[in-house]
DNA sequence: CGGTGCGTTGACATTTCTCAACTGTTGTGG
DNA sequence: CCACAACAGTTGAGAAATGTCAACGCACCG
């Protein structure tokens, strides 16, 4: 029962889509549920990592914690997302940190040692693996691209646009995260956040709510996403 | 004679080290040598994609042009990195545009169909794809990690401290690059990296030259890259 | 030897951060 | 169900950092 559980659930990542049958069952025998609440500590940076995660439900953010203790978030994962392989593959110890930031989240456990095995002796599941890294390696380089503008306000419209948006007639982006950790993202003060969201709405550009934002007028949002764009 | 040429350059990337001599001489075959002289453009955002390179020799820039033909640099590549995997394995098209950055400039391009179809017959060939990938991602995450912080000095001291630096005394960094580029690089003006650098100088952190910095009081730096506040 | 462009410096404008007070929401325990 | 604590979010005022514009010196290259 537990096994077909586990064989569904790496089915429905998109990266396992195209494994044989035989070898997702193989990833499943090496494979576990965790079930963990909001603020549980998945690892720690610098911990050893003998196992890679994937995301059945809920959600996780990747951190790090400076000297002056703040926290960077690096990245927030949602179901679907499998996360940590290269520390697995290739460094052997986590780079940043995890925490679960929804409620109920599960997650799948991978085991390292017997899945790096089976990856050097099967070429069918390389580019599962490699999907995944091509997908987080070109995500980040989209946030290089959008810390790298230099005006707060170009940031956020950037990011903005770059949701998916819900509604044709007055299309909304549901944040999906605290307007806290959204500042953090993206590089400003919650303070600057409220302002620019403020100042858009009385300009007509955005409706602004507690969790969403209505875009009202794309073409302005545009102008501000790369009007402004970084030196050289 | 330029069959075993394309063998010693494969083998000098530090990826292909571990990888078996008869699947080298594979990817050699389906490889060729590029020259390219300072300025010229090894490929364009959007084009399609059908091989990946590996630099043998120089340097090359990976940049993005926005709306206004503003242009910024997303990573810069030496000897021996190899570049545009993932745009070959998952997305068909470049994500970016890539431009030659020094003179003389020698790349190994790699054809693409024959070089997917190897690695999906071969698995001892993935870990070096996968290596190459992580490595990648392990940068941008470091790269995502020093654009959060907001404080340009802290960049600039993050920066400098985490490169390679020669001499035990007074360590000091190379920048390889022109300070116009390291500015758009780390997101400021070529202005606020020049007085920053000069305030740094005559406080005493560091020696400013006109191609390396010397670092010398490292502690000092330390202090900025936590988000101290700057200088007086 | 002159041009071209990088790097520096200065004066000024603007953005953004900081600090502080206040509001609203959420969740908890009585 | 209400009071209250805790915290996210908003707003204002002032300070600081950073961008902009402009001028100049200096190196490199033809």
């Amino acid at each position: 029962m537990s096994e077909a559980g586990l064989d569904v659930a790496l089915r429905a990542l998109p990266h396992f889509k195209a494994v044989p049958a035989d070898l997702v069952a193989q990833v499943a025998s090496m494979s576990r549920f965790v079930r963990l609440d909001v603020g549980a500590i998945v690892f720690r940076e610098g911990d050893p990592c003998r196992q890679f995660y994937a995301i059945v439900n809920g959600a996780v953010k990747l951190y790090r914690v400076s000297a002056d203790g703040r926290e960077q978030v690096v990245h927030n994962f949602h179901a679907g997302a499998t996360f940590a392989e290269a520390a697995l593959l290739s460094f052997g110890r986590f780079p940043v940190s995890a925490m679960v930031t929804e409620s109920s989240t599960v997650l799948l456990e991978i085991g390292g040692e017997r899945f790096v095995e089976l990856l050097r002796t099967d070429a069918r599941l390389a580019p599962a693996v490699i999907g995944s890294l091509c997908m987080r390696l070109a995500q980040l380089v989209e946030r290089v691209d959008e810390l790298s503008l230099v005006q707060a306000g170009a940031r956020l419209a950037r990011w903005l646009l770059r949701q998916p948006a819900r509604g044709t007639s007055e299309p909304a982006v549901e944040l999906g995260l605290a307007k806290k950790e959204l500042a953090a993202h993206l590089a400003m003060t919650p303070e600057t956040l409220s302002r620019l969201l403020s100042r858009w709405e009385s300009e007509g550009w955005i409706r602004n709510e507690r969790t969403r934002v209505a875009l009202r007028d794309g073409p302005a949002l545009l102008r501000l996403a790369d009007g402004e764009s970084g030196p050289t």
